[in-house]
DNA sequence: ATGCGGACCTGTTAGC
DNA sequence: TGCTAACAGGTCCGCA
């Protein structure tokens, strides 16, 4: 479900409620998400205030001063903000309970999505530790990009997908931000212009800005924590659209698979 | 180092 | 209508 502006619509959703108040509970119903949800969680973070609530790349990090809370939501992972007292359906695998009464409620059908917990500084962690920029730094440049890509030889959508390149930019907003750009997603990333990567960062950005101004993508049952669903969908040009026309030129869109994710493209307007 | 395919898991949809 | 296969917003891992 979630790239950046999911997560990052989420997190923004969360905050008021969780940001200085105490975790007075926490309850596991399900271990087992991509990594198991560590035995000794309980432990760590009762009684612990969270100090601030940030997101790196698709992880969200919720501080205390003893450690860090690192929450992935994978490809079907929500966070949700419940009044004390609502019974857990099949896929709620964590609550955490504050003292404030409000419940951060994780739910994930494909538990594909990770519950984790570090002592240390969470941008050490072995899975945030190689992560590329974020994408909506000034660091995330045309030229930055560029330099990473000579030699290599994916096509440049997986080549944006690759979070140790950049982080955030999921098969959603990679579709979009190569038709925006006008470039054809099977190209190899060493191929690519400096003028080019220059269009495909600024079209990268504006992409992301503009998802998170209207509450992330709902395909499905994504929900911002408010319940709303976001609204982005309604701007999709050529994500879900193989067979329909071009938004630009009218001739039927097509799909590939790069690394086996589905490609849909223009094959008038990217070249 | 890079590139590729498989793996993790459940739910929904497309096709017969 | 019912069964089966394919597919889905992510990304780590192992192998060539």
């Amino acid at each position: 479900m979630p790239e950046l502006p999911e997560v990052e619509t989420t997190l923004n959703g969360l905050k008021p409620y969780i940001e200085q108040q105490v975790i007075a509970n926490v309850i596991v119903r399900h271990l087992n998400l991509r990594w198991p949800i560590p035995a000794d969680l309980k432990k760590h973070i009762i009684n612990q205030k969270i100090i601030g609530a940030e997101r790196r790349g698709k992880y969200i990090l919720l501080k205390t001063k003893v450690g860090t809370i690192i929450i992935h939501l994978g490809m079907s992972g929500s966070l949700r903000i419940l009044t004390s007292g609502v019974p857990p359906k099949k896929h709620d695998h964590v609550d955490l309970e504050f003292s404030n009464n409000k419940v951060l409620r994780l739910t994930d059908p494909r538990r594909f999505g990770a519950f984790l917990w570090t002592s240390d500084d969470p941008l050490n962690h072995p899975l945030l530790k190689n992560l590329g920029p974020e994408p909506l730094n000034r660091v995330f440049t045309g030229k930055y990009l560029w330099e990473r890509a000579q030699g290599r030889k994916v096509a440049i959508k997986s080549f944006i997908m690759d979070s140790k390149i950049v982080v955030g930019v999921g098969n959603i907003y990679a579709t979009e931000a190569l038709f925006n750009a006008g470039i054809h997603p099977a190209l190899a990333a060493g191929k690519l212009s400096q003028t080019q990567y220059e269009t495909l960062v600024h079209a990268i950005k504006a992409i992301l800005r503009f998802a998170i101004k209207q509450g992330g993508t709902t395909l499905k049952d994504f929900l911002q924590s408010d319940g709303k669903p976001g609204y982005f969908k309604l701007h999709l040009k050529a994500y879900g659209r193989n067979g329909l026309p071009c938004l630009n030129c009218k001739k039927t869109l097509k799909e590939i698979k790069l690394g086996q994710r589905s490609s849909v493209y223009c094959p008038i307007c990217q070249k």
